[in-house]
DNA sequence: GTCCGTGCAAAGGATTTGCATAATC
DNA sequence: GATTATGCAAATCCTTTGCACGGAC
């Protein structure tokens, strides 16, 4: 499928792994849980454990293949980390997660980094609200 | 001590309260983890259980004497509500955080969520660097 | 006296780890 | 064949809950 993504980042090629990959390019709004993951191999009856998954999750976010994005509510969810680089607004009714981008707010946070003297690694802001739909 | 806090938010007072709320008040940098919080009573001679570290702070969250903030490595802390919102540049090396409020950011927030028809109802932004010690 | 708060221990959920087996390169 | 990945179960961490007792009002 996609052993590519693989290989450029040196990691072995296992069904497991191919599977996950897949899975995230084609899930609906590019964001799975790992518990969303594991039930997906189960559907496809791989016979697989959610350490697996855990595992699989952080080697890939170490090789820079994913991002983890976590919640206030203490769950985790995995990108793809191919697109550039955008923030979420999460609704906290039915879970549906939109990204945007906005560069004043990026550029901001730059300044604030700056003024405080520190050297920025990451960040993370995530917007809770309702949609429309739940409204 | 103050007795008032939890008078006017219709809450009993007990001694744990009373000294939860006073370590909130005096702790340096007005930010504590529950097991912070747990420490310091126990130092105190208070025969206390981390349950009830638990259950006081998520009291104190529901009637908004403290806000809770959770960050990435899976660490949340209360700090007192009665300052003005703000939010948070961390030092993952000493843990050190500071609080900074920018108005622009707050605004294209509530813009972003307007336009994707959000109601908003709370955010999260932490930023996340060395501080200037630690470099 | 009633109700709420607490301590203790046990349960819970998400994630990680140890170990032997199995797969990739 | 050496090394890395996996499955399983047990362990871990943080947080929550059940229950009987104690304290506040």
């Amino acid at each position: 499928m996609n052993d590519k993504d693989l290989k450029r980042a040196g990691l072995k090629i296992t069904e497991q792994r191919l599977v996950i990959l897949d899975i995230l390019k084609k899930s609906k709004n590019h964001h799975i849980s790992a518990e969303d993951a594991y039930k997906e191999l189960i559907k496809k009856d791989l016979d697989v454990g959610i350490a697996t998954i855990y595992r699989v999750l952080a080697k890939f976010e170490e090789v820079g293949i994913v991002n983890k994005i976590n919640f206030d509510n203490n769950m985790s969810v995995f990108e793809l980390a191919n697109t550039e680089h955008h923030d979420h607004l999460i609704c906290t009714e039915c879970g549906n997660i939109e990204e945007f981008t906005d560069e004043i707010i990026e550029q901001h946070q730059s300044d604030i980094a700056k003024k405080y003297n520190y050297k920025l690694t990451s960040h993370s802001l995530n917007l809770y609200g309702i949609c429309k739909n739940c409204l």
